[in-house]
DNA sequence: GGGAGACCTAGTAA
DNA sequence: ATTACTAGGTCTC
């Protein structure tokens, strides 16, 4: 279970006002300490002391095959939000603390837990699940052009691409890199509890992400303290770099939604930890750029096997990752990074109990090669097993 | 350009 | 009980 965590104590100059958040401060343990030592503790938690408001479900008109929960959320878009019951997920936007759940007839309700206007609560939400955009009109494109997308899809309708923060964005990512979910989840988890406490929903606390200034206060040792490893040096410079820019960082990452995707990825390749593969999902999930393709081990994957069965076998060199880009690009057009997610989607293990068997393995191949040499543990040992490097 | 290693860590497979 | 390897990569020679 998560447990709250101390968190890295910030220099005397309180940056913004912290509203009601009290920090106890205590010296730095640059010393030998043992590997536990934190910082500081931070005072019970109470929530913020904003209007009460009475908790209810309010419907959303968005069906199921627009916005499925348990096929975006958990599914690595962003490691914030939490399934708080076995039908909800609930996580930050802003300042606002919300749930979200499915209703009988499919459509999405959200319950607002914590949140300094209702009003701007929704309409934040709204922006955040990319609403103004159609999934069942883009998927029937590629359903047409695709027919294992369409087979797919039949089981996994409503997967969608988020619309995040930004900076939050970025941050996670930047935990991502060589990175398993879980831990990637932990580190996120420190992160957040760095921001304002909003509340607590099925035992997880949420926070509101924290500002520039308030990361800017963390030392690399801290978070290398807190298990970030050399994606310490990463956060940290990278927030520099923000702040750095003239106009401010907030702002430079806000004006990249308005650019090409090249110039996006160029723009935050400059940043400390960011490669290719985390800038595409960084453009992907937060700066619109709905054609970025972040492609990973899974994509090169998918990718040799149905798009550029030619290439299979190769290593996954930076050159080739912009061929696999390019080729998602030139078959599904300017939505690509949403195909690219369903197909994405299906890889992942964790969906193996929605598809049917036919889609756990590799398909067959011509070359005996890969011949099925799971005799123990049923069908799907691992469909993910396609060897690394040849 | 492209290849090789190193880099943190927790979990799992030999 | 060790060792090797992997996991949504990036950086530096």
């Amino acid at each position: 279970m998560k447990r709250r965590r101390p968190i890295p104590q910030p220099p005397s100059t309180p940056p913004t006002p912290t509203l009601l958040k009290t920090l106890v401060s205590n010296s730095k343990p640059t010393s030998n300490s043992s590997k536990k030592p934190m910082i500081l503790i931070k005072t019970p938690q109470t929530p913020p002391p904003t209007t009460p408001i009475s908790p209810k479900w309010v419907p959303l008109n968005i069906a199921k095959s627009e916005l499925s929960l348990a096929l975006t959320f958990p599914t690595g878009q962003t490691f914030r939000w939490k399934q708080t019951t076995p039908l909800q997920y609930t996580g930050v936007i802003g300042s606002h603390l919300i749930s979200l759940k499915h209703l009988q007839n499919g459509d999405v309700a959200y319950l607002i837990h914590q949140s300094p206007s209702e009003e701007n609560a929704r309409s934040a939400l709204l922006d955040f699940l990319n609403v103004g955009i159609s999934l069942s009109e883009m998927w029937e494109v590629f359903k047409a052009s695709d027919s294992r997308f369409a087979e797919l899809a039949q089981y996994l309708g409503g997967a969608r691409v988020l619309r995040q923060d930004p900076l939050e964005c970025l941050i996670q990512f930047l935990c991502s890199s060589n990175n398993n979910i879980g831990r990637i989840t932990k580190m996120v988890d420190f992160v957040s509890s760095l921001g304002n406490y909003l509340g607590s929903v099925g035992g997880f606390d949420f926070y509101e992400f924290p500002s520039l200034d308030r990361l800017s206060m963390v030392s690399e040792e801290d978070f290398r303290e807190a298990g970030f490893g050399y994606r310490a040096k990463y956060i940290i410079g990278t927030v520099k770099a923000l702040q750095s820019k003239s106009g401010g960082g907030i702002e430079w990452l806000a004006s990249l939604r308005e650019m090409d995707l090249q110039e996006v990825v160029d723009a935050l390749s400059t940043l400390p930890g960011v490669g290719p593969k985390v800038a595409a999902c960084i453009a992907l999930f937060s700066l619109d750029q709905h054609h970025a393709i972040p492609v990973d081990t899974h994509v090169w994957q998918i990718a040799t096997r149905y798009l550029i069965p030619e290439l299979a076998g190769a290593r996954l060199t930076p050159k080739l990752c912009s061929r696999v880009a390019d080729a998602f690009v030139s078959k599904y057009g300017k939505y690509a990074g949403w195909a690219q997610t369903l197909l994405f989607i299906a890889e992942l293990p964790s969906q193996k109990t929605i598809l049917p068997p036919k889609f756990w393995a590799i398909e067959e191949n011509k070359d005996t090669n890969i011949k099925a040499s799971t005799t123990g543990n049923g069908p799907c040992g691992s469909s993910l097993s396609i060897t690394k490097s040849c």
